[in-house]
DNA sequence: GTACAAGCTAGGGAGAACTT
DNA sequence: AAGTTCTCCCTAGCTTGTAC
């Protein structure tokens, strides 16, 4: 038996992991500490961590009058178990437990240590978080206890969370009376409070067993289950005998748990172990610790290939697509979805987006998404089917997208802007805004480009004649190149440099390190009112780990509305048409599209073109004249 | 009012596919 | 063979809804 136990962490209580072969199956045991033993050392958690897999083992192998063999990578707790002797309170402890649980079944304990990466699959188990892993408060379970109870099975519980003495877990546990409750058939007392993914799975079983549950399951009508439990999505169907609305998720949570922001983030089950198998392909049964360990970072890692943003757009397509495909009940795991299944998925999604009058980007986004996702489980992308190719040609001919005007900033808006809210006494976040508005018109930078400007007098550099930003990264610049970016002193209230050096003066800013790995924090920041007038939120600066942010973009696109807004000026002016508008002024001018370009760091030429607006007064005047 | 997440649109680039 | 258009994945901008 190979154990392992992992400490707490700001995030993860600790949790403790063994597996072993039974019959010539790999089977695992895992678990999350409690508030008691998260708090001991290493020497004891190992120690549990053996106790664990002994008791969770116990049942399935019958470890009665056996000699075992722990292999376990912390040497203290193998020198415990082979000689008998423990110093320390808590290891005295739980090593006496572990003594009289071995004695009274006559089991012979044999330790052996291994080196940690020679035990990284215990490792793993003892380190898995899982999401799904709450317990009902213990006022609700009484609750509907003395209503609809006694009930004698928990289906869906862990070693930490069971309410009953009898339940099913995801892994062998200690008590556990089985491993995955879908494989057993459910009585007439049952307690049910599965993740919310596994309803409609959970309901078809129920209804296949004839059980009689008492189930916990949020107030949800767009989920595929919600038919299943109504008529018309408002009146429950028949076999429905009772019905009580609990309150929000922290009343009926335990206490001590973290309650999700949104009952959304529960969906993802155990998708990372899915991944693993996938990764591994037929080798899965039968892959060494090494290999597995791989594995496991791998699927941990693999994500980062993409940026951050994208990691978060595709979470919801892909859940979605693992919803659609659980209510079809195929065989094998997501990842052994057919393309053409595949295929079809995109095309309800094309119907779907067709009937809420929406463009093309959820089906785009879908076929993406699921590219990502069979890419990353090591699997060939299914989005090269016919089907899946018919799908997205229909979407981006026929869905037509919801119009979205982004006007272009002149130069004549830019000079009033500043003119309404940068006059002399102007207040800090009014001087910031200002600055940020001609930066980004002279110098075509995005939002993101925006924020990105550091006030490093290293790379934000100030001359007589004109200044230099530093970008370190962008858009267009993944794999962080950087760009200097010049702004040239125009002269008059508008001129950027000027504005530039006027924020720095009024913010106060610190512009070089005062110590090693200081940062000093980016140019465009939040902004707090005090008694005395604005000065820069938070603190000054920050550090190489925990550096200075700048604002996010709704606080940024919120004040150029409100202060566009007040300056009268067209409401289609976003973030976005500073960089328009600067490089079409530069058009207007006569300045060339290369340069242009390469101001605006763009790769290709027609981005500009497209980012070009045109007056209509010279092509008038051009017809004007053919005749 | 601020902050965050979700869900939409569309910008952007690499390389395949097609035309001339 | 060279030039161009197309395809498709990846990334960001923007609006809206909601919680604090």
């Amino acid at each position: 038996m190979h154990c392992d136990a992992a400490g707490k962490n700001k995030s993860f209580p600790g949790g403790w992991g063994a597996w072993t072969v039974l019959n010539g199956q790999v089977v695992s045991a895992r678990g999350t500490w409690d508030g008691r033993i998260s708090s001991f050392g290493s020497t004891p958690q190992e120690l549990q961590a053996v106790l664990n897999g002994l008791r969770s083992f116990q049942g399935p192998a019958g470890l009665e009058g056996q000699t075992i063999r722990v292999m376990t990578d912390n040497l203290n707790a193998a020198n415990i178990i082979n000689k008998g002797s423990a110093k320390a309170d808590n290891c005295y402890v739980v090593a006496y437990e572990l003594l009289w649980y071995c004695v009274e079944r006559n089991i012979r304990l044999e330790a052996q240590w291994v080196p940690r990466d020679k035990n990284q699959f215990a490792d793993y188990l003892s380190k898995i978080q899982d999401p799904d892993d709450w317990a009902v408060s213990d006022s609700t379970f009484t609750a509907l206890s003395k209503q609809w109870g006694p009930f004698d099975i928990d289906l869906f519980a862990s070693h930490r969370t069971h309410r009953l003495p009898a339940y099913y877990a995801t892994h062998f546990a200690p008590g556990a009376a089985g491993v995955d409750a879908f494989r057993f058939r459910w009585g007439r007392a049952c307690w049910a409070y599965p993740p919310f993914n596994l309803l409609l799975r959970v309901l078809k079983h129920a209804q296949a067993c004839r059980a009689r549950m008492c189930l916990l399951a949020p107030v949800w009508p767009t989920r595929d289950w919600w038919p299943f439990l109504t008529s018309d999505g408002a009146v429950f169907k028949g076999f429905v005998h009772g019905v009580r609305v609990l309150g929000k998720p922290r009343d009926v949570i335990a206490a001590g748990q973290p309650v999700p922001r949104r009952a959304d983030s529960w969906v993802m089950y155990d998708e990372a172990r899915l991944r693993q198998v996938a990764i591994l392909g037929g080798l899965a049964a039968r892959a060494d610790p090494v290999l597995s360990g791989l594995a496991v970072e791998f699927s941990a890692a693999v994500d980062g290939k993409l940026a951050v943003g994208t990691q978060r757009q595709y979470r919801e397509p892909w859940s979605a697509f693992t919803r659609w495909w659980e209510a079809r009940r195929l065989d094998g795991s997501i990842y052994d979805t057919p393309p053409n299944v595949v295929g079809l998925y995109l095309f309800s999604a094309y119907v779907a987006s067709a009937e809420d009058s929406v463009g093309g980007g959820r089906v785009r986004q879908a076929s993406a998404a699921i590219h990502h996702y069979f890419t990353a489980a090591a699997r060939d992308s299914p989005t090269g089917h016919p089907i899946c190719v018919a799908a997205r040609e229909l979407a981006a001919r026929y869905l037509v997208p919801q119009a979205r005007e982004r006007g272009a900033f002149s130069a004549d808006n830019v000079a009033r802007f500043v003119a309404a809210h940068g006059g002399p006494g102007a207040s800090l976040i009014d001087l910031m805004y200002c600055t940020c508005v001609s930066v980004m018109f002279h110098g075509f930078l995005r939002w993101s480009d925006m924020a990105e400007v550091s006030v490093h007098a290293d790379l934000l550099v100030l001359t007589d004649t004109h200044a230099e930003l530093f970008i370190p990264r962008s858009k267009t610049d993944q794999l962080w190149q950087g760009a200097w970016v010049p702004l040239a002193r125009t002269g008059g209230p508008a001129c950027p440099v000027a504005l530039i050096e006027r924020l720095l003066a009024a913010g106060a800013y610190q512009r070089s390190p005062s110590f090693d790995g200081e940062d000093v924090g980016p140019l465009l920041r939040a902004v707090t009112a005090t008694r005395s007038g604005h000065r820069l939120q938070q603190l000054m600066t920050g550090t190489t780990q925990a550096p200075v942010f700048s604002v996010t973009y709704n606080t940024f696109a919120g004040h150029l509305r409100r202060m566009c807004a007040a300056t009268a000026l067209p409401d289609n002016l976003k973030s976005h048409s500073l960089r328009i508008g600067g490089n079409s002024r530069a058009e207007e001018l006569g300045f060339p599209a290369e340069l242009r370009m390469r101001h605006g760091r763009w790769r290709s030429l027609p981005m500009v073109e497209h980012y070009t607006r045109r007056e209509l007064a010279p092509a008038l005047e051009m017809t004007r004249h053919l005749v």
